[in-house]
Formats: structure tokens, C-alpha cells, sequence
DNA sequence: TATCTCATGTAAGTGGTTACATGATTGC
DNA sequence: GCAATCATGTAACCACTTACATGAGATA
């Protein structure tokens, strides 16, 4: 449904190629949103075809030619009307209680033992995140940053207070199991 | 993926029909798992083709037949199967974020609309949680609780805790886009 | 010699949504 | 008379993953 405007957005910061957004989708945008190079060639090729984008095929010394994709007006005006558009929120997805509720049945041990695993990767997540903080968004440097900046760094906010709630959960749940 | 293993949980419980696990899905699983009810007949007519469970029509005054589905022994196999597979993480995916990074180009009011509208979702999807706690899960109603609702308990805390971080950090994005 | 980065794609399969369809009974 | 509940499904489409594929230059 919005890979699409994701693309249309990267695109209206500045024209690039399929490459570049792949990897943005790898970095920054990664925190909010994830797409395989398969997906972004493919929705950059379907763009082109219903004429939302143009490229222009760049040839390069030493390296793969490359195509630049640019937003058309059409595009423009597409993501305009997505961004009035009401925002579609879908419905949880959460494999851990599923395996929970299932588990409930069977054993106890494998229930704790799936939990206490998550709380490992989600401490070392949230400790990465914490990191990133720290070197790329001090006090000093919020102050001058360009609004594209604060935005990937509310982003990183996002993921930090979503992270700390999943890991205070985690060790409620590990009191909640124990008891039972 | 998974999909099919929620299903085979629900079995797992109990025999029932389609439209009892549509009705599951609905209510109390709702809030870890959604699906809906086309998807829970194609599952459940693909898990009979693959024999994992097994069915047999009961007919019924005044209401129409219905298929009471049951979990196979090789049903059983492969949720056992797949409670000791690791769990699979997929990127999030938040398009309030990407409307916040398409706007910011455009205009701040936008997002400042766009935000309050979501505190305001937000906020009643959060009282409604907190009343539900209230209301069945109150300290007594927890003590003599058996295992699989107490699982569920466990589901609606999760809920809580993280629809309280999502407000917190709603309400940071507020600050952050309007000093922007 | 092997892996990494740049740069692009195809194809098959799974998962999920939206729309369409039927038909009886119960409650306002 | 209108909507809701019970009970089931088909068909088309959209979103996403996994695997396969190519080919040059840079780095270890």
C-alpha cells in the first residue's frame, strides 16, 4: 500500500537511483521502514510505468551505468493527496504470544526460555539504539540539525520508548509465567 | 507465515469451527493476532489438504451447517515443531513517520494535524485498554485465573505499556515539530 | 583467491486485503 | 422493513519474501 509513497518521498528530497534508496532504506529510513532491493526496483518500475516518476539512464566510467529516478508532477501531486489521506493503521502481529498461548498447554521452561531469549536481543537493541544516540544526536548537535535530520531522529525516539516499553514488558512477563 | 500456526494453536485448545476462530480473532486474540474471516477459511481448507487437522460437518436446527475442525497428530507435529524454531523479526512499519518526513519539505501544520489526530486515537484506544484491565482483570479476578487467560492478560499489558510509550512519544513530536 | 561494493533485475511463492456472494433467523 | 448474527465461501489484487542471476572493479 505505501512503499509507493515511501518512494515518492525519498524521491521528492532529491532525485537518486534505486541503489541509493536501497540503501537508505539500509540506514536512516531503516527505523521506520524496510524494503529488499527487489521491492524498490520493482515499485520504481511500476512508478515509471503509470508515469509518477522518469529516469534518465546515467552512464558511469568504472562502474554500472545507473538510472536517476525524479518525481513527476503527477507524482507530486499523488503524494500530495496520500499525505491528506487518513493514515491505515493494521493490526498487531505478535508471534511471541502466540507462541506464549501455545506453549501455555505444553511447558512452562519453553515458555521462559523463548522469553528470556527476546529480552537478550531486545537489551542489545536497545542499547544500539542508545549508542546512536549519543554519537549523532548530542545536545549541541540537535540544536543546528535541518528538519530532515529531526525527523529521522524523532524516528530513533520512537524506537528507543518502543524498546523500553517491550523490555519492561518482557520482565513483567517473566514474573506473570514464573507464577503460574 | 504464521498465520497457520495461530490457527493450529486455537485447535490445539479446542475443536471448533471457522467462525468460532474468526470470532477469537475478533475479541480476546485481537490483540496479538488479526485475521480476517477469508483468511481463516482459506488456512483452515489449506491445513485440511495438507492433513494437519481434520473436520467433520454437524448439522444444525435453524442455524446453518458448520465444520468442526480438529488438530491432526501431525498438526501437533508441526506447532511443536515450530514453538522450537527461533522467531522471525520483520521490520516495522510506521506511516505516520513517513508522512512526517514527506511533509516536513511541505508544511509543519500538516504534521501538527496529523500528530494530534493520532494522540486522539491514541488516547481512546489507550482508556479503552486500561478499562478492560479494570473491569476483568482486577487483583481478585487475577488470583484464581488458569494459565491461558492469564496469557491473555499478558496481551492486553503488552498493549498498555505500549500504546503509554506511543503517547509519551507522541507527545514529544509535538514539542520536537513545532519548535522545527 | 575470495569477498565486498556498485547496480540491476526475474520468477516463484506466501501472506493479506477488498470486493462479491448466499441464505436463514433474531431483535428493534 | 432494516440491521445484526450465524456460517460459509470465491476471485482478484496488492505486499512481501526467497531464491536465482549477471558483471565489473576494489580490497584483503
Amino acid at each position: 500500500m505505501s512503499l509507493k509513497y515511501v518512494v515518492l518521498t525519498l524521491l521528492n528530497k532529491q532525485p537518486q537511483s534505486g541503489y541509493e534508496i536501497v540503501k537508505t532504506f539500509d540506514s536512516a529510513v531503516g527505523y521506520f521502514w524496510h524494503a529488499s532491493h527487489q521491492q524498490v526496483y520493482r515499485e520504481l518500475s511500476q512508478l515509471a510505468q503509470t508515469k509518477l516518476v522518469s529516469f534518465k539512464t546515467q552512464r558511469q566510467e568504472d562502474k554500472p551505468d545507473k538510472k536517476i529516478y525524479r518525481i513527476t508532477a503527477d507524482g507530486r501531486k499523488a503524494l500530495q493527496h496520500w499525505l491528506e489521506s487518513p493514515l491505515k493503521h493494521r493490526g498487531n502481529k505478535d508471534a511471541l504470544l502466540v507462541k506464549l498461548l501455545s506453549a501455555e498447554s505444553t511447558n512452562k521452561s519453553l515458555m521462559l526460555a523463548e522469553i528470556e531469549l527476546e529480552i537478550v536481543r531486545v537489551r542489545s537493541l536497545l542499547s544500539e539504539y542508545q549508542n546512536i544516540q549519543k554519537c549523532y544526536y548530542s545536545a549541541e548537535i540537535l540544536k543546528g540539525m535541518p528538519a530532515g535530520d529531526k525527523i529521522l531522529y524523532l524516528a530513533l525516539r520512537k524506537g528507543i520508548r518502543g524498546t523500553e516499553a517491550n523490555l519492561a514488558w518482557l520482565e513483567e512477563a517473566v514474573e506473570t509465567v514464573t507464577g503460574l
